[in-house]
RNA sequence: GGUCACAUAGCUCAGUUGGUAGAGCACUGCGUUCACAUCGCAGUUGUCACAGGUUCGAGUCCUGUUGUGACCACCA
């Protein structure tokens, strides 16, 4: 029975899709290691939000090199896939989806707006599945997880309810920020500042029983309601007598006293600081030093409270007009002293774009400073290593500095907090609602006053629990977790060190005293080919999918794994694709090559006599050992060099050409297990093409043992001279007598290149 | 303000313990009769940001300067 062809070119299209239904049916590799080690990964789950960007592909692409690349090596190997419901980003996606198609998502009672919810899920899920596998990811499929799962549920509310009965999880009146859009508290990461100018006035207060004034700076006039206190530096020799006398803030009658604080800066504004505790987070910390009121006049929807501290003509109005209307009556009544233009950065939300507030609002907080010395540690001590290295010093930075973790938020997408209140401000923490139910009874509170808690919780809490959540914690001895955990490496990008990576490491270590994975490999950035940063509004953005019809998977992860220099972003252009789909071509037709001349891809091969043959296979060697090295190092960029230069300039440029005049059975045989042997080394970084080939030219599934060929290596240095030599008198631009006869003879153009190989294959022979 | 990167050919970047500067793309020329035009061969291209220092010798190590970028903090 004779083989198929192969095509005359090289086309991803006609045969990647054949692939797709075999990577979705994938088992499990039960079978137990050769080597007795196991290699296990955490695919960080996307968000269910929409479609795969260029940043994914190259993160799974990395994920899915070194995957395969462990499991062809006989490592048990493991790859777990899923999803992230991403609490509020999804929420906003599928609130906005539903406006553009008339109905208004505040309309929706909690559990209808959950059901669309699940709705859309299901659909992007899929999505996402589809792209994954079309990119040729080789992930454990049937062991896929979503942080929404039921099991997955169990784990955050026994997670939740542990840290709180451990008093690691509180409740506390704290000034949060707070997304006016979205209504909800946001954490300290997720606020971006923006550099924009602005204004700073200077407005002057009437000191009480006194004609004097003092004139305060500020960038925000309509929160001078909820002062309460003017605070000057103990040393500022300028203020040093109004110390301990009050001011009187316009329009409100109320006074307020007048401080003296370290914190305040002589040189800054005009050297006078209002305190407002309840809407600044460094007034908040004044006002915690002296025992200050904290008076909110800012309202969730990012409006004037109607309160009896705002005045009558602000209550009730946006901050902005609000803002423009003060600043009216206070010029007019003199108030306003002086207008300066400033630069200074304004808070946004990563997600809503709208300003963040800092408001005083109860919520749930995790003591982050509690779990961090451990996490600290274990990367102090390398037990976990950072590649490249550099990053554990950011990691580090923020250890050391880090605040409470904010985990509350007041959206209906997300795992809902476990707690229930009593009428008298009782908190009830338990894992069920009969649970919940029988605490109450125990404290004497009747079932039906009380009330759970109608937030959820931050995206992040439960992504903190994906290495050991998806493995089957807190079951009894879960088959997984005992066999991939901890994991072997985490691949991952830098700007989710802070949100996921240091919150697996501290949860991780708090639940399992396990680490969560040994090795953090932290890839690059996809930017455009200019360097700019992909974003929908700038419209640079590749969509992965494209490519792949274009040009192939296999091409564009090519391109991935040769861009991928350690600490260096990737400046992405898709003309990089279209070369590395030419490189394919290359091999695409190397094969064909052999197919032409009859080579067998034999399950052995015997012995081997000339000197080419040996040192092809010396190359083969050297080729295998550099990739290995190259992959363990994560040098993913050098080994698709490897690739290359092997293919290109070794096999194809002086093997094959050799090869045609020296087609005798040993040397086929060579060549056929050469090329089979590089296929595999390809196959991490381009598996459909490789499995296509291997495929159509009938090569065995197991790789030949040729350690009965040692010693390869002495004939290398021989060859390598002659390959030297060709190359010198072509090169050689003064030569004499005998020489000059070659260089001119080899010069003749391509075709005069058989000719001399053919001479040389018969002098190494 | 703090921290960390980066600066090499026209472009994108390699250059792993210091030892004669590399690749791909682009460009120029040549070549389709036998794997490959989604290709091959040949050729051109450099004050290695700047200034010092260490060394027999520095793209590589040290110090400083300039420029670019990222992150963190602050911002009356």
């Amino acid at each position: 029975m004779s083989a198929p062809l192969l095509n005359k070119t090289y086309n991803p299209n006609d045969f990647e899709k054949n692939f797709y239904s075999r990577a979705l049916c994938q088992p499990l590799t039960l079978a137990t290691s050769e080597k007795g080690c196991y290699f296990s990964l955490l695919m960080p789950p996307p968000n269910v939000t929409g479609n795969l960007h260029l940043g994914h592909a190259l993160t799974y692409t990395i994920q899915d090199i070194l995957v395969r690349y462990h499991r062809q090596a006989g490592f048990d190997t493991f790859w777990q896939p899923g999803t992230d419901h991403a609490g509020i980003a999804t929420q906003m996606v599928v609130s906005r989806d539903l406006e553009s198609s008339g109905i208004d998502p505040s309309s929706l009672s909690r559990d209808e707006l959950i059901e669309k919810i699940w709705e859309w899920k299901k659909r992007s899920g899929d999505n996402i599945l589809h792209q994954q596998i079309a990119l040729g990811c080789s992930a454990s499929w049937d062991f896929s997880r979503f942080t929404m799962d039921d099991d997955f549920c169990k784990s955050v509310i026994e997670a939740f309810v542990t840290l709180y009965k451990t008093g690691l999880i509180f409740r506390d009146k704290r000034l949060v920020n707070w997304d006016t859009k979205l209504k909800t508290a946001i954490s300290d990461l997720e606020i971006q500042n923006r550099e924009e100018k602005g204004t700073l006035w200077h407005i002057k207060y009437k000191i009480a029983d006194s004609s004097d004034f003092v004139t305060i700076a500020t960038t925000r006039p309509e929160t001078m309601f909820g002062d309460t206190a003017i605070a000057v530096h103990p040393n500022d020799e300028r203020y040093g007598s109004i110390i301990g006398k009050e001011a009187v803030i316009p329009y409100s009658g109320r006074t307020v006293l007048i401080i003296s604080d370290d914190y305040v800066d002589m040189e800054k504004g005009t050297g006078c600081l209002k305190v407002t505790p309840a809407h600044d987070i460094n007034d908040f910390a004044i006002g915690k030093r002296h025992d200050l009121e904290m008076v909110s006049v800012i309202d969730e929807d990012g409006h004037m409270c109607v309160s009896d501290y705002v005045p009558d003509f602000l209550r009730g109005l946006y901050l902005k007009k609000a803002r423009k209307l003060l600043l009216e009556k206070l010029a007019e009544d003199g108030f306003l002293v002086k207008e300066e233009e400033i630069i200074h950065s304004i808070p946004y939300g990563d997600r809503s774009e709208t300003i963040i507030e800092p408001l005083l609002t109860d919520q749930w907080f995790v003591d982050a400073k509690a779990m961090a010395d451990e996490a600290i540690k274990v990367v102090e001590t390398e037990e976990i290593k950072f590649f490249p290295e550099k990053w554990k010093n950011t990691y580090f930075d923020w250890m050391h500095n880090i605040e409470p973790w904010c985990i509350s938020r007041q959206i209906v997408w997300g795992h809902r907090i476990p707690a229930w209140y009593g009428p008298n401000g009782e908190i009830i923490v338990e894992k069920t609602e009969e649970e919940a139910y029988r605490a109450a009874d125990a404290l004497g509170i009747q079932k039906d006053l009380l009330r759970r808690d109608t937030d959820v919780l931050d995206t992040w809490f439960s992504s903190a629990l994906w290495p050991f959540a998806t493995f089957g914690w807190p079951k009894e001895n879960p088959e997984l977790l005992k066999r991939y955990y901890p994991t072997t490496t985490l691949v991952s990008g830098f700007d989710i060190i802070f949100f996921w990576i240091a919150r697996m490491i501290m949860m991780s270590l708090f639940f399992t005293k396990q680490i969560p994975f040994s090795n953090i490999y932290i890839h690059a950035l996809v930017r455009d080919k200019n360097g700019q940063k992909m974003s929908k509004s700038k419209g640079n953005v590749i969509d992965p999918m494209n490519l792949i019809g274009e040009f192939g998977a296999d091409a564009l992860r090519f391109t991935l794994a040769f861009l991928s220099v350690p600490g260096r972003d990737i400046k992405f252009d898709r003309d990089h694709v279209k070369i590395s789909r030419n490189f394919i071509t290359k091999i695409w037709n190397a094969a064909r090559f052999l197919q032409s001349k009859g080579v067998a891809f034999c399950e052995s091969i015997g012995n081997v006599d000339a000197k080419l043959n040996h040192w092809i296979l010396a190359k083969l060697k050297k080729h295998k050992t550099n990739i290995c090295k190259n992959i363990n190092e994560y040098r993913f960029d050098y080994a698709t060099k490897n690739i290359q230069c092997f293919l290109r300039d070794i096999f194809c440029d002086f093997f094959i050409e050799a090869m045609k005049f020296h087609d005798d059975e040993e040397t086929k045989n060579v060549a056929g297990f050469v090329f089979a042997e590089f296929l595999r080394s390809a196959s991490p970084f381009i598996p459909f093409v490789t499995s296509q080939l291997v495929h159509i030219l009938n090569i065995p599934e197991k790789p030949t043992d040729i350690e009965h060929l040692e010693p390869l290596e002495n004939f290398e240095r021989e060859v390598d001279e002659f390959v030297e030599l060709i190359h010198e008198t072509r090169s050689e631009k003064q030569l004499s007598g005998e020489n000059s006869e070659k260089y001119d003879s080899l010069k003749r153009r391509v075709r005069d290149w058989p000719g001399e190989l053919s001479r040389i294959a018969q002098i190494v022979r």
